[in-house]
DNA sequence: CGCTATGTTGATCCATATCAATAAGTGTGG
DNA sequence: CCACACTTATTGATATGGATCAACATAGCG
C-alpha cells in the first residue's frame, strides 16, 4: 500500500492513538483498491471479513428486504464503515456500493479484533468512533421520521452549502437521481421538491445549486443541531 | 442502593468484566429510582449527566422537531440507554419516558468516563455494548423504511410471541395506543392493521393477542434475522 | 449527430394521517 | 355496587405526502 494512504489512515481518529507497532501490523494485512462508480462492495448478510476505510470518493450504505431497497447512509472520506459488524463478529446488516469512483482500504477484521484486545488505546478510539457512528444514524433516523422530503432536501442543501464553504452557489457531488436516493425519495419527487423550494430562493441547474436567500431557506428548513450538526 | 440491584447491574455484560474496585466506585455515585408510567426522564438537548440503566419496566426513546414527535426505540430490561451521549460528552439526541412503572439506575457520566479511561476491560465492554446498540438502531431503521405498518405489526407480534415463550396466546406489555407509537403509526391505523392480520390468524382482545397460525403469519410477515433477530 | 441516460411534468394510485363520531372499558365517589 | 366521567378502541370519511406509470425534454457522449 502506498505510503501517503498509510498517512491518511493513520491520521484518522480511529488510528491516531494506537501503538505504531500495532498500526503497522494492521497495515501489513491491509490493501487498497480503487473501484469504479456503482460497484457493489459488500452484501448484507455476508460475514464481516474486512473493516473498510473510505479514502476517497463516496459510498452508499443500503439495505433490501422483500424486493424493496432503501438507502441508509452515505459515507464520505476519510471514514470507516461497518465497524460494528467487525467488532461483534457478526454479518453485515447493510450492503455497500460506490457512488463515485472510490479508493477503499480493506483491513482484515480478525486483525482489528486481535489488536482491539491488546491495545487499549485502540479500544478506546473504537468506542469514540462507534459512539459517533451511533449518533449519526440516530440523526439520520430523526431527519427521516420527523421531516417531509422537502424539508429534508432543504436541510440537506444547507448542510451541503456549509460543506462547500458557504458560497451561495455550489456543486452537488453527484447527479440528482443519486441525491434522490440519498434523501429517500424518487427522482420525480425530488424534481418537484426542488420546485417547491423555489419560493425560498433555491435554484438548481444540473448539479449546480444556488441559494439566493439563506435566511429564507432556513426559515423554511428549521435546521436543528440535534439533527443536522455532524459534530453533535 | 439495595444489593440485589447491585447484583443485577453487575451481571450486565457492560459491567461484568471490570475490576470490582472500579465497579464499586461507579455504584457509590449511583442511585436507583422508581418511576410511574408516562414520566419524562430526559429531554433531548440536555447535557448527558447520567448513564441510565433500566432495571425493570420499559422506556420509550423518542424525539421531536417542529411540533412533530416520533418514537425511536423501546428499551427493555436489563439494559443501558444513552451510552453514546455519555461517552461523547455531548447532549442527548433523544428524549426518554417510562412506558410502564420502571426502576432505573442512574450512574454519573463523569464517573463512567473516568473509569472508561483507566479500566480497559470496561472500555472493551463499552465497545461491545455500543456496537450492539448501533446494530439495533440499524435494524429498527430497516424495519421502518422497508416495511409497511402491517408488516411491522406482524413482525412485532412474532417477536413478542417469541419473547413470551412461544405460546399461541400472550400479553402485549402495554395498551394498543402505546404499541401504535412504538410501531410508528396512529392508534386508528393500528386498529385497521390488526383487522388486516385477521386472515393470517391474528386475534386481539384488549392487550391479549392470539396467533392461531404462526406459519401463515410468517408467510405474510417474512421475518428476517437481519432485521428481527436481536442477537444478530 | 443521433443514442441513451437523466431530468421534468402530468395523471393516478397507495399508504397512512387526520378528523369526527361512536363504542367499549376502567376507575372513582356516592 | 352502580352511575358517571374519562380514557382508550374502533369505524367511517376525507386529506396528504409520496410512489408509480407514462410521456416528453434534455443533455452527455461515442
Amino acid at each position: 500500500m502506498p505510503d501517503f494512504i498509510h498517512e491518511d489512515i493513520r491520521k484518522l481518529h480511529l488510528f491516531d492513538a494506537m501503538a505504531q507497532e500495532h498500526f503497522q501490523t494492521l497495515m501489513r494485512g491491509a490493501f487498497v483498491q480503487t473501484f469504479p462508480p456503482q460497484i457493489d462492495l459488500i452484501t448484507e448478510g455476508d460475514p464481516s471479513d474486512f473493516l473498510h476505510v473510505l479514502v476517497s470518493g463516496s459510498v452508499d450504505l443500503f439495505s433490501a428486504w422483500n424486493g424493496r431497497e432503501t438507502s441508509m447512509a452515505t459515507v464520505r472520506p476519510v471514514s470507516t464503515f461497518i465497524l460494528a459488524a467487525t467488532i461483534r463478529e457478526q454479518p453485515y446488516l447493510m450492503s455497500a456500493r460506490t457512488l463515485e469512483k472510490s479508493r477503499i482500504a480493506l483491513i482484515p477484521s480478525v486483525e482489528v479484533r486481535a489488536i482491539f484486545d491488546t491495545d487499549s488505546d485502540f479500544a478506546r478510539a473504537i468506542v469514540t468512533e462507534l459512539a459517533l457512528c451511533y449518533r449519526s444514524v440516530i440523526k439520520a433516523q430523526k431527519d427521516l421520521k420527523l421531516r417531509t422530503s422537502s424539508e429534508r432536501l432543504a436541510n440537506y442543501l444547507l448542510r451541503a452549502q456549509a460543506r462547500a464553504g458557504g458560497q451561495p452557489e455550489f456543486e452537488l457531488g453527484f447527479e440528482k437521481r443519486r441525491l434522490a436516493s440519498v434523501l429517500g425519495m424518487t427522482p420525480e419527487h425530488l424534481s418537484r421538491a426542488f420546485k417547491g423550494l423555489h419560493p425560498h430562493g433555491v435554484a438548481a441547474t444540473g448539479t449546480r445549486v444556488r441559494i439566493a436567500d439563506r435566511t429564507s431557506l432556513e426559515r423554511f428548513a428549521q435546521p436543528n443541531p440535534l439533527i443536522d450538526d455532524p459534530k453533535a
